[in-house]
Parts: C-alpha cells; structure tokens; sequence
DNA sequence: ATGAAAGCGCTAACAT
DNA sequence: ATGTTAGCGCTTTCAT
C-alpha cells in the first residue's frame, strides 16, 4: 500500500507537505504542489480512510436505518426512492451511506451504539417503529439524524403532506357524488395517522359523517395482502360504502382484489383512491387514482437537511413535501 | 470518548490486556476479564472501527454495487429482495454494508479506487453493465467480489436458472397447444442472454421454429413502459403470435396493457408468461402465469460465497438458482 | 513555504 | 497471565 510517507521519500518533501497538498491547504507553493500530485499518481496513491477518520473524527459516511420488522425492508418501492434520491445527493457532497442495524459484529447492540462504533457522521432513519427504545435512545443522542415520516423536536423531519393529500382525496370523491366513503389505514405509523387525520377533517369539512364502521387498521407492512384482508372487513358490513379511500397503493390493489374477488367491480360498484402512486399504479385494471407522493424528493431533501446538520447546521428542520392527486379510473361519478 | 487506556488506567491493567478481552484471547484470567468487561460497561466503553481497521486492515464491511446507469436503481424488485437477503447474513455475520459508486469524495473516481479508498473487506455486484471499464477494473482487481446475474472466470457468481425457466415456460405453453410463441427480451443483460438462449433452446428442443420477428429487445431498465412498448413491436405484425414469453414481470404487465389498448385481451386472443414473480404478479388482471425467481435467496447465497472469500477461501464458486413455473390466469389452451 | 513531533485508538510481536 | 514497544496512515499544531 502506498502511503505519504512513500510520496514523501520520493519527493524529499515531508509527509505534512504531502498530506497539505491533499488538503488542499494553501501554503504550498504550485511547484511543489505538482511534484506531489504527479508522484502520487505515479506511485498510484490512494488515501486511507480509516486513518483519516481516525485523525479527523469525521468519517464522510452517513448511516441509513430502516424498519427491519415488517420483513419488507428495501421491498417496498416507499423506500428504494427515498433511498436513491437521498443516495443521489449524499453521494455528490461526498458521503457514502452504510446501512445501521441493531447488530454490530454479528452481535445485538443498538443502532446508536452501531452509529458510534462505526463513526458515522449522521443518519437518515426512514419509517421507523417509533416506540422502539433502541429508537428513541437514537434520537436523543448528539448525532445529527433526519427523520422521514416523523415528528420530532430534536431533529429535523420530512414528510409528505398526508393531510392535504387526504383531504383532496376525499374531496374528489365527493365531487363525483361519493358521501359514504370508508378508508383503509396503514397500522400505527405517522403516515398512516396523518393520512386518518386527513380523512376525518376532509370529511367533517365537506359535513360528512365519520363512521367507525368505515374505518379499517391495515397492518403495518402495507403489503398488498394485508389490503386485501382489510377490505374483506369493510365487505363484511351490511351496507357497503360506495368509495373507499386506501392509505397506500399496495393496499389499494390488494383492496381492489378483494372488491372483485366478492363479484363486485370497481368502479362501478366501490371507486377506490390509493395513496403512493407505484409505477405499478397506473398499469393495474382499473388503472389506479391515487394521491402521488414523491418519495425521490423526499430522499433528496432529507439528505439536504441532514448534510446540513452535520456540517455544523444547528437549525432544527421540518420539511413537509406536497403531494398530488393522479385520476385514473378507479372512481366513477355516481 | 472513553478508550481502552481509561479502562487500562483505572482497572490498573495494560491497554494491551483490555485489548485481548475484546478481542477474546484465550490468554486473560477469568477474574481480569471480568474486571475489564465491568469497567468498560460503566464507563460507557465503544471500539473505534476505524482504529481498528487501521491495524488490521479489516474493516468489517462489504461494499455494494449496483447499476446506476438505468436510473431505476433499487426501485426495481430485484434489487429489494437481493439486497435483503444478502444484508440478512452479512449482518449476521458480522458485517455492515456500504454503498460504492464510482464516486467518492464528491469526485470521479472508480469502482475500484472507492473500494480501495474505503477499505471494504469485499464487494457484491449486482446487475452491472459489464462493459463499464470502472467494472472490469474491479473484476481484475484481488478485491473478493460476488456477482449477481453474471458469469465471470475471476470471481464467483450466483444467478437465478434462467435457461431451465424459459424452457419450461416454453413448455408449458407448448402443452396448452401454443406453437407461435413470441419473447420479449429483457436488454442486452446476462440474465436477458439466458433467458433468450432457453427461449430459443425451448422452441427448437419442441421443434418449434425460431421467428426473428418473434423475438423483440425490450430495453435495459426492466420497466413496465418499456414492456409497452417492446410489446408494440410485435402488434405490428400481420400474424400475431398466440402467446409471449417475457423476460421480466414489468415488462410483461406492460406488455399485457398494449395488448389491452389493442382492443385485444390476455389470455383470449394473446397468452403471456412473465419472469420474476414481484409481488404485484398475482393481483394484476388477469393474474400472471411466471417464471418464479427467488431473489432473496439469491442474495442470502451471494453473501456467503463473498464472505467464503473474504475468509480465505481461494475457490471460485459458481451457484445456479432453481426457479419455478407459477401458473396463473394469464394463458389459455388453444 | 516547509517540516518535526505528537497523537488519533487500536492491535500485534515480543518479552517477562 | 500480563506488559512493553512499535506502528497502522493520516492530520495538526507549532516551529522555522
């Protein structure tokens, strides 16, 4: 391995020359400059960055914890956006992203101690289990974190506006004549409360009456069978709502699979609304109306925010993302 | 931040004893163990990774690297289950997992200088485009490397079974009475390679003969809009094919649309057999008949070939995954 | 403009 | 069973 102390002896420079040029630093003159540089390519010198780390206390990397408890992890396309557009401008400020588990060394730690041993500068926490203590410890701690999906006080947070979203929604719905409109919600995330919130308010403001009936708990993991064991509870009621509004879109379709698998179509029996936008969304029959979210936006103002937090940022952010609502053909006029 | 000289200052012992307590020598006393381990306990005692990593020249991570140039990343599903299941034993195993691109630093650079830079233990290549001169650098490097949907002289590989699963979806297609069998390729990819080669390998092990203008390239991104439009192509023909084989679920519920826009319909006038089985397959209209491939297993299997390597194991392994025909509502006996 | 010296936190030979 | 010494590759005062 070739080190400075290579470039050094080589030049007759010495190391801190050496390491100044790398640096960047002012105080050396061009002449000297170039020797190093052209050495160093021809020695074909990398810089370690463990050693760097070591000196420095910064490790340019930036740590990305996810909920690893529903099993879906990566697998649901929430994350793979989010993740590539935080990828996308971490990667050009020069971090690089490690994945945070509760593990360390193949052995149970907790994602802070994880963070500490492995030195991250900061880290982004995506959908997290919020009541996990391993969590809140994080949370608590020093390290510069963003949180998406969240509310915090002590750290800076993006997500999506579920509200509105929710609310046009609704609104939509009513606009073509809808008045019974149950929704189907995505467990106990923050998401999955903005986006019932959303629906009540929508609904109270247009004077529509709440029915806790009309209400169904997905589970967590927001797949598309647990749409599907949702909507078989609103298929059970006596009258049926003639909308539906789905928390996300793998729900929706699991809901839609549902509404046909009873001999009922959408839209012309129950319209349907999803939440998401999948690019699946528009090629499933009927093609899905959905409230879109831009998860890549998300991602990449995540990464502003945290990035500005670890350079010395002390301002606590809060970043909500508007979204959008694509019609399709899932609801019908009535 | 506590170090292994406050414990050795305030247990009385050397750093070096502290050191082989986390370290496991078998050369400590129960009891001086026990004392170092309480104190470290108490005062709050983390390792430092890049410490370490500077002596051994361990770090305890795995780069991975995944295209970048499709812009899908890992939106796609692939990518999800793949990275799942490596993650899953790498962790377990002691290892964390970092992203590699051919930046670093915020600079061009290269696969293999960030790898290099960033002292990653060893790297898992997913779906490269294996003409990149980045890629083929690292491949002739001595860095252990896996790779996913690759062949490779130099380093070991692990792909689905994607000759076996086009010939027995050709099969099956041939036993519901179809003999004009169209394919959708999925780009100029290793795994699309494949899965042509059991396509044409299928159709003449059937007698069946291979049409040039059966055979169309979609493009690299595995999209469903790219489905669409390969599937376009072979709308235009005078004498539609009575089925297509298509190389990717995406593509293939993209395909399925075109058809529908044609005022055709799956499986009445077109049958259609896709690859993968994403999630989405089942809950499509009409539910897709496909080639099963297993990609979380795919990547549990790639972690323990490149952690194999990792440790000192010098033979190059070569791992073919078994897929399976899942048959659904998306072809018809003719 | 350049360099000497010390130190980041840890481990590995090599004593004892 | 325990400790001494040196060193991993780099940066950072602080001199000169």
């Amino acid at each position: 391995m070739v080190t400075i102390y290579d470039i050094a002896k080589k030049t007759g420079f010495s190391p801190t020359t050496v390491s100044k040029v790398f640096n960047g630093y002012s105080d050396v003159s061009q002449k000297t400059r170039r020797i190093i540089m052209d050495t160093a390519e021809e020695l074909g010198y990398l810089p370690n960055a463990h050693a760097r780390s070591l000196t420095t206390k910064r490790s340019w990397t930036i740590g990305i914890l996810f909920i690893e408890t529903s099993g879906v992890g990566l697998l649901h396309p929430y994350f793979g956006g989010v993740i590539e557009g935080f990828k996308k401008v971490a990667t050009s400020k020069g971090y690089d992203l490690m994945f945070v588990s509760k593990d360390i060394g193949g052995k149970k730690s907790g994602y802070l101690e994880h963070c500490k041993i492995r030195g991250v500068d900061g880290v982004v926490i995506v959908l997290p289990d919020y009541t996990d203590p391993y969590f809140i410890e994080l949370l608590e701690s020093d390290i510069p974190c963003v949180l998406l999906d969240q509310e915090s006080d002590s750290k800076s947070t993006v997500y999506s506006d579920n509200v509105a979203g929710s609310i046009e929604a609704i609104e939509y719905l009513y606009s073509l004549g809808h008045r019974d409109i149950a929704y189907i919600n995505g467990g106990q995330t923050f998401a999955g409360e903005k986006r019932l919130q959303g629906y009540m308010q929508g609904m109270q403001k247009l004077g529509l009456p709440v029915l806790p009936q009309h209400i169904v708990q997905g589970s967590y993991d927001y797949t598309v069978e647990s749409g599907r064991i949702a909507m078989e509870e609103l298929l059970k009621l006596d009258t049926l709502p003639t909308a539906v509004f789905v928390a996300g879109d793998n729900f929706a379709i699991g809901a839609i699979g549902a509404i046909k698998a009873h001999g009922l179509s959408v839209p012309e029996d129950i319209s349907a609304v999803g939440f998401d936008d999948i690019e699946m969304a528009k090629y499933v029959t009927p093609a899905l109306t959905t409230v879109r979210q831009d998860t890549y936006v998300l991602g990449k103002r995540a990464a502003d925010m945290l990035i500005y937090c670890i350079e010395g940022g002390s301002e606590i952010q809060q970043a909500v993302i508007p979204v959008e609502l694509v019609i399709r053909d899932s609801c019908r006029p009535l």
